[in-house]
DNA sequence: GTCCTGTAGTTGTATATACAACGTATTGAC
DNA sequence: GTCAATACGTTGTATATACAACTACAGGAC
């Protein structure tokens, strides 16, 4: 469809412009930045995630999980399997309904209220990274997008 | 350390602000914009990526392909096996050096050439999820990090 | 020359992610 | 009540990601 020649001049504009790139790329650099600053807990920030929505919520279900974080119900009940092996959490059978029910342990509780300062170091490292103000848009941009699905 | 009362206090503010669970949100969610426009092709964004790097510098090894998309050198390592065993890409060793050398293929470079339009819809869908602004910010930020590395 | 250091890449293991296909159970239409 | 549709979860497969440990080699210190 394309001739040979026009190739590099659409190869150049997406590489100039590509949102995905980019967003992927913070998110890896980003995600490093916290991961390594949990690592002495044994947790991973996406781990945390899961663990204090289920902290704030007092009790969800996988699909409810997954619409929150917009992750797809067979990695929430993976990642979840992951927590529950560990010990942060359980999973029970809702008597009444098909949905299971995840609640947070003690030990779970106690992770919670431990990483802080690892979160607050891998935050402030992050906010340099992106900058403030770069910082401030990806927040606004994801907390615009989760208030639409509230009342969508 | 923390008292118990204080668990809930914490994790509020961090749901309230973590950058990287919003950085993370964005980039699955965008990811699968993308990705899904271009199944058609048999290829994902992140693969388009990895192509369109090696076509536009010529030839490289896989170190600075994970030095310019900060990917740890054994994810691009297995990122370009599948590149390779898909055809779109060859791997060949510096008889000089001990780098290996990444070259684009025919068919890596008609792929790179049809799949135009499908990111052109992906980045449009893009745009519109993150907002204008957020979409701008995102790539500026990415970008600030990009040239601040090629000079530092 | 020998040794030491640093660079490039591979391999083993683990996590995060999604899609497709499936099982199952709830529920609503009739 | 029966049946179809839907919702919730699991399992198989594939990709993306990183860390740790390893091989291999190139280049410099001595």
């Amino acid at each position: 469809m394309n001739k040979p020649a026009d190739t590099m001049g659409l190869v150049k504009i997406r590489a100039n412009e590509c949102i995905a790139v980019r967003v992927r790329l913070l998110s890896r650099m980003v995600t490093h930045i916290y991961d390594s600053a949990m690592k002495p807990y044994g947790v991973k920030l996406n781990q945390m995630t899961i663990l204090s929505l289920v902290y704030l919520t007092g009790e969800t279900g996988f699909e409810a999980l997954g619409r929150r974080l917009k992750i797809e119900k067979s990695t929430a009940s993976r990642n979840v399997e992951r927590l529950k092996k560990a010990g942060w959490l359980t999973v029970t059978q809702d008597s009444d309904d098909k949905r299971k029910i995840l609640r947070i342990t003690p030990a779970g509780e106690r992770l919670l209220a431990d990483v802080h300062e690892a979160w607050e170091n891998a935050q402030k490292q992050a906010a340099e990274l992106l900058g403030r103000e770069g910082a401030a848009a990806v927040c606004l941009t994801a907390d615009e997008i989760w208030r639409k699905d509230r009342r969508g």
